[in-house]
DNA sequence: TTCAATCTTGGCGATATTGCCAAATAGACG
DNA sequence: CGTCTATTTGGCAATATCGCCAAGATTGAA
């Protein structure tokens, strides 16, 4: 079903939550972190945070006042090899244009 | 970069689009193939087209008055699987909170 | 040329997303 | 108990998306 799958595949769609994907491959990460890294409010990151795990990509833990982060389904991952061929076959098709 | 990565996954997170998507991948269609599949608006159908075209998702070649969209990364179809697996492992929590 | 068919574009109202601030919540610790 | 820290939630204004209708563009046929 469409909705189903796209609901999870928008999930995905924002730049910063894509961001916090790619970090999370290398490991969990408590939101105090992801916010640093990001830079934006912690409310911000919290809600997408809470749109990955809405989605089902990312689970949460708590430990002590923090909570942790951790990537639940790996195979997201494999978008980014697809996206990164879509984005080089872009620039050769300008290239092709423009030369 | 995670803006140019984002926009590529956005164009893929409508039901709309990811069904052309997938129909695409059993061959190319003509807008009005799509148009009388999924039962919107031409005009909302082209948008559609519109956005993966934007996205370098899709291919047009107009022969005759029809235009017809094929698919240009069938890396693409990749996510499917994935997203199948999170929906998945959804289902199976939602059992397991039930249980 | 005139008409019909196909598709795209402009524009509109309805709805959803985004990122901030402020406030609420939940633990840890004295 | 208070208080500090980490996180979530509510709410707001700005912005973007969606799907329809109407209008434009292009091609093929009469």
């Amino acid at each position: 079903r469409y909705e189903a799958r796209a609901r999870i595949i928008k999930a995905m769609s924002h730049p910063t939550r894509l961001f916090v994907v790619d970090e999370l491959s290398r490991g969990e990460r408590c939101v105090c972190e992801l916010t640093e890294m990001v830079g934006d409010d912690v409310s911000t990151i919290s809600k997408h945070l809470s749109v990955l795990r809405g989605a089902g990509i990312v689970a949460d833990e708590k430990r002590g006042t923090q909570v942790f982060y951790s990537l639940r389904v790996p195979c997201v991952l494999n978008f980014f090899s697809c996206v990164e061929s879509v984005l080089k076959k872009n620039a050769t098709e300008q290239a092709t244009l423009a030369g």
